[in-house]
DNA sequence: AGCCTTTGACCAGCG
DNA sequence: TCGCTGGTCAAAGGC
């Protein structure tokens, strides 16, 4: 309940009084983001020593993060170039609600090359220093407005709206060669993008459906984009995390939801080669471990992933669906009087190809425990934070949050919380996939391209109003630093 | 003992 | 009505 007044407040002080594009840039790469020469992200791995403008920034970091043994972002010495709003910066104020803000080094724009020929000529490159990962910026609390979106079935597109604006802010949310869990234990950008993945899958689950293909090729991997708002909730944008180039840097490119589309700046990452080592890798939760222990067998697969969205489940049934060559598993929420249910398709690789969520869960979010491997490190699945804990209410339980979304006819449908059924499904398209298995659920869906992320939604009423108690209650499982994070924090 | 998965059977919707 | 298909049930067994 505090987390939920403290992020509602947060909310309600992010709104700028000036809105556009390039506000939102210059808010989210100067508050939101921020370099650090030494790279500490992973437990102070790939010191290089702070530059001495990172220095100073470290300082206000510091200053700024209060306690900074509270949040693994502090831990890792974020530190930035250059602020442009000194006064009540986003960073400032969610760090005084708890958030350790990753910022990003814009004294650096403009050094780096372009890297892509057809980049606007006001897009600077940006640099994040090695050991910022994506993970770190899917964590920035700039994804809290995930929590008000819904995607659009037919465009792809995310909605954002709140009861109090004056309309839904769309932008795309795309992405080609997801990797399955555990491909994200093998390789970096695995690892970068699966808090992303988790974040849409536990966003989506808070509504009806979900699907979320994975792929099983770890070969491949390319573009997410996700979308980011600034302190305004009007001021949103998407944040697209490209692929890992040949110099193991990941290419994102940061754009302004508005009229002005090539108001977007660029930049890269470049993920450390440390990365790769096992040493490295940061410490996965109970069902990874599971997974990577028993690779490859079926039945390990199917017992620890359905918790993995921080709820526990209860498998009932397993088939072998017509058209898709994976086996699809059913499971059930355990929590009494709880209907939510789940399809999980997974390859016998034990890769993910599908989760379907059916349903709302009606209790909070269930504590962490061994045997769900359940981490809720995320800032989202603080339930100091979002209120989704144990506590009580959930962050979206108020009727103040509108949902927007397109429905299977492609009809704009806002959805005030008297919904009661909805079913939400993220696609991420695979190379192994079957097409059929995935575009025959959701026919209406707009898919990008054959390895993109079709994200859906369809809303109708058939739930209780308390079904939507954990709309929003965004699971993410950043394991690793998030494990320990949550420890701390605890 | 309790909770879970497994798995074959059953049911309902649809063409 | 029939067959197909997806979803669910429930007994059995495992942890």
């Amino acid at each position: 309940m505090a987390g939920m007044n403290d992020k509602d407040a947060m909310i309600e002080d992010w709104t700028l009084s000036n809105p556009s594009p390039r506000t939102l840039m210059s808010t989210f790469l100067s508050e939101e983001f921020g370099s650090r020469s030494s790279s500490g992200f992973l437990a102070g791995k790939e010191n290089e020593g702070p530059a001495p403008e990172t220095e100073k920034m470290d300082k206000v970091t510091k200053e700024e993060e209060g306690d900074a043994s509270n949040d693994f972002l502090s831990e890792s010495n974020w530190s930035g170039a250059h602020k442009s709003n000194s006064h009540g910066g986003l960073a400032e104020r969610i760090s005084a609600s708890g958030f350790n803000v990753p910022k990003l080094n814009t004294a650096r724009i403009g050094q780096e090359k372009m890297a892509s020929s057809s980049s606007d000529v006001r897009s600077p490159y940006l640099t994040i220093p090695p050991g910022l990962s994506p993970t770190s910026l899917l964590e920035s609390p700039v994804f809290l407005s995930n929590s008000m979106a819904q995607p659009s079935p037919t465009t792809g597109k995310l909605h954002f709206a709140q009861n109090n604006n004056a309309g839904p802010a769309s932008m795309p949310i795309s992405s080609s060669h997801i990797k399955s869990n555990d491909l994200l234990e093998d390789a970096p950008e695995a690892f970068a993008f699966k808090p992303l993945l988790e974040l849409h899958s536990s966003f989506y689950s808070s509504s009806e459906r979900m699907v979320v293909p994975g792929l099983s090729q770890p070969q491949t991997l390319s573009s997410i984009t996700v979308p980011v708002q600034s302190g305004n909730p009007k001021e949103t944008g998407t944040l697209e995390a490209g692929p890992m180039n040949s110099q193991n840097q990941h290419e994102f490119n940061l754009q302004a939801d508005s009229k002005d589309a090539t108001d977007s700046i660029m930049f890269k990452h470049s993920m450390p080669n440390s990365f790769m080592g096992s040493d490295h890798a940061l410490p996965l939760d109970d069902e990874q471990d599971g997974d990577r222990d028993l690779k490859g067998e079926p039945s390990s697969v199917a017992v620890g992933a359905p918790a993995k969205d921080g709820y526990n489940w209860r498998k009932y049934g397993q088939k072998q669906v017509k058209g898709s060559e994976y086996p699809r598993s059913y499971y059930k929420c355990t929590h009494p009087n709880c209907q939510v249910k789940k399809k999980v398709e997974r390859s016998l690789e034990g890769h993910i190809t599908e989760i379907i969520y059916k349903g709302t869960h009606n209790h909070p979010m269930p504590p962490p425990n061994r045997r769900s491997g359940v981490l809720l490190s995320h800032p989202f699945n603080d339930p100091e934070i979002d209120g989704s804990g144990q506590t009580g209410s959930q962050m979206n339980s108020d009727s103040k949050t509108m949902w927007t979304t397109r429905n299977m006819g492609n009809e704009e449908q806002d959805w005030q919380g008297d919904g009661l059924e909805t079913t939400t499904s993220t696609h991420v398209a695979a190379e192994c996939c079957d097409p059929s298995a995935t575009t025959k659920q959701t026919p209406d869906i707009a898919r990008l391209s054959s390895d993109a992320i079709d994200v859906s939604s369809t809303m109708s009423n058939e739930e209780d109003e308390d079904d939507r108690a954990t709309h929003g209650s965004v699971s993410l499982g950043c394991d690793g630093e998030g494990d320990e994070t949550e420890s701390k924090r605890m």
